[in-house]
DNA sequence: ATGAAACCTTATATATTCTATGGTTTTTAT
DNA sequence: ATAAAAACCATAGAATATATAAGGTTTCAT
């Protein structure tokens, strides 16, 4: 019977059991799982380095946020499935994140696009069971989390903002106030100030006030 | 016991009497289903007006070309479902429908934001009852065919075309010379040249043919 | 009441995009 | 193989949109 390999990461050794004890005992049909497990980047690597000529993982799970061996820029596992997909372009590649916000799981499925998305809190012996039949054989799978998220991504398309205008809302809903943002955003004060009026007319909020921007900027999804 | 009321629009009656012995023979836990149909545009937007201000349905089926009673411009389970989230907004809507081109699905996903999105090839007794309860409960249900359209807009939402960006690749799709686009497009020769340069480097086949663009763009769902 | 920040207006400057023109290369039909 | 048509490319000037500077008004907190 075939072998289906999956390598998963997470830098909580709980979760990676986790999937491996409720795969390896669950009697799929035409195949049989082996989990294999990582708690650090770099050890997710290796194991895919090492598979590259050999063997070759057909899924991965990938946890976001790993746990930093050095000092630098953060490791994440979207790191992991961009490096995945240069070496392994037919892995399969799932997330399996705490994050359920539309920010990172836009960002993921842009930058990854991955076959399957899990938001953790969703997860159980049910739902990683359906994952796996999905993804081999008619990707993608998403929990229904994602799929709110991508939802509203969806209906909100027609709204571009660029760089600075994202600049602008972040900031504005950490407090910065309007002449600060000077500093942040290379835009003399007028042209933030029409940014924003821009902003409010897009988001339908007109002669309102910013937290009103703020508040619909998150209810669709951009922050 | 409570009644789920839904209102099922095609005009093929099949569609819709399939949908209603399907759905009231269900035996749901918490309520029980009736099925309303229509099967023309006037004959659904007469019976939405009247629920307006009496039971208000629950669910709104809505298949997306129907036929036309007068000439004209067609009005389709789109319109239908637009003039629904005016007057009904609390009513979940899902569309049931033949398309599964990416276009298709996008539009409606922005116009309309459906709480579900079924291709009809996948529609049967098992993806109607869980779409019923998921819409109802935790919505949105998409069945898998509008998922990877989904996943393909999401993976390329970073690529963003105007309207004549759109004309220029309908048009190169269905073999109109270059210039003969004038006439369609206006926008003057060279622009269009530009338009078409821009495109082929924004889709990654620079210095290649129509063909290659053409083809890319269908990859990626936008034509 | 007063000062600070936010908000708005207008004129000018800057940048982007479109057009017109004229050329070169590629494709197509004979 | 060759001539005509279409596609492709480059440049300069026109049109459009966006940013800035300067100055005024409104709003808010103390």
């Amino acid at each position: 019977m075939k072998t289906i390999r999956i390598l998963a990461v997470d830098d909580h050794e709980m979760s990676t059991m986790g999937y491996k004890f409720i795969l390896e005992d669950t009697e799929f049909d035409d195949f049989k799982v082996f989990v294999d497990t990582a708690k650090t980047f770099d050890a997710a690597v290796e194991k895919i380095e090492n598979s590259v000529n050999s063997f070759q993982y057909d899924i991965l799970l990938l946890d976001i946020q790993l746990s930093q061996a050095v000092e630098g820029p953060a490791k994440t596992g979207e790191d992991i499935g961009i490096f995945a997909r240069k070496v392994i372009p037919k892995t399969k590649i799932v997330f399996m994140s705490s994050f359920s916000d539309n920010y990172r799981i836009n960002s993921i499925l842009k930058t990854v696009d991955p076959e399957g998305y899990m938001v953790k809190t969703e997860i159980d012996q049910k739902s990683l069971q359906a994952m796996v039949l999905t993804v081999l054989n008619n990707p993608p799978y998403y929990t229904q989390k994602a799929l709110a998220a991508i939802r509203k991504k969806m209906a909100n398309d027609d709204i571009v903002l660029d760089e600075k205008d994202k600049k602008i809302l972040h900031f504005l809903s950490i407090g910065t106030k309007t002449k600060d943002m000077v500093n942040h955003v290379s835009l003399s004060l007028p042209s933030i100030e029409n940014r924003k009026r821009h902003l409010k007319s897009v988001f339908g909020v007109e002669k309102q006030n910013d937290q009103a921007l703020i508040t619909e900027s998150r209810n669709r999804g951009f922050i």
